[in-house]
DNA sequence: CAAAATCCCATGTTATCCCATTAAATTATT
DNA sequence: AATAATTTAATGGGATAACATGGGATTTTG
């Protein structure tokens, strides 16, 4: 499980250290990283190798045709196989560093199954919007249990 | 699996690097690259021999008289198994340049269970093709469906 | 024997590995 | 409880290896 929120320094070389609790959450189940293009937000969004493995399993189970397959394809080509150095950090690649607006500073935030990588200001951006939004509306109504 | 995409170039003899990473995709699970050319794009699509036997073995089990058997049977006659040579490269067979509109670049695709090698510009196309419906359709369903 | 395909070595660039250092957090000691 | 000691985490930079590519030598083929 990723959880909570760190900020990070990123290099002259494009690396910063992942979270520590996000590695040994990969590490215990000897799983390797990926990351690759949100499709909702503007950051870059990480998880691990046998959840896109879902993902790519899930392509052939669609109209080769369609819209939805052509949307995942095109994300597996915006995706990396990441390796860590010894000390626990990753080369971000630079069409990730590009496309999420990253310079010197990375903030991750754990949601659970993955992980996100914002720049500071859009971090700053969606938390402002998640705030208004529970003002506005209300809590979220939460189904726990499947039917 | 095949991820990512990378630009690398062709040159007077038709040589060109497949990116490293596929490279050790085919060598862990020792198994032999083919190209052929794609039903649905112009482009070339390379993947495993053992996934290319998943291809053939569908074929018996569609009606052996219809057209998607003779399409499939035809996939068959156009696809090539390549050899690398010591640095990694491999020889694109003429007859998939041509299909492919290939001259002095390529760009290489991962997509999951196989890959493309598109020309630049045709790789352009699908590119703002994909963004473009995303804008107007959103993200793919089942990536917000949870396992 | 000529033309083409294949093999093998050379090179520049880039990424990766490894060690050193700083900073933070945890534990131990008085 | 305060401070020292130890571990863990984060960062910086130089050495090394890997990759993509060019070009020549050798073999194959028609």
């Amino acid at each position: 499980m990723f959880l909570s929120t760190s900020h990070n320094k990123i290099d002259l070389k494009c690396r910063v250290s992942i979270p520590a609790s996000f590695r040994v959450n990969l590490e215990k189940t000897n799983e390797s990283l990926i990351l690759f293009k949100s499709l909702q937000f503007k950051c870059i969004e990480g998880t691990t190798s046998t959840r896109m493995q879902t993902y790519i399993n899930a392509i052939d189970e669609l109209d080769a045709l369609s819209d939805d397959a052509f949307l995942l394809r095109m994300m597996m080509a915006d995706s990396f196989e990441i390796k860590f150095d010894i000390n626990g950090r990753v080369v971000i690649p630079d069409t990730l560093m590009n496309f999420a607006e990253l310079s010197n500073k990375a903030v991750f935030m754990g949601i659970g199954e993955s992980f996100y990588i914002w720049s500071p200001s859009e971090y700053e951006n969606q938390y402002m919007k998640s705030k208004q939004i529970l003002r506005e509306k209300g809590p979220p109504k939460l189904i726990l249990k499947k039917n």
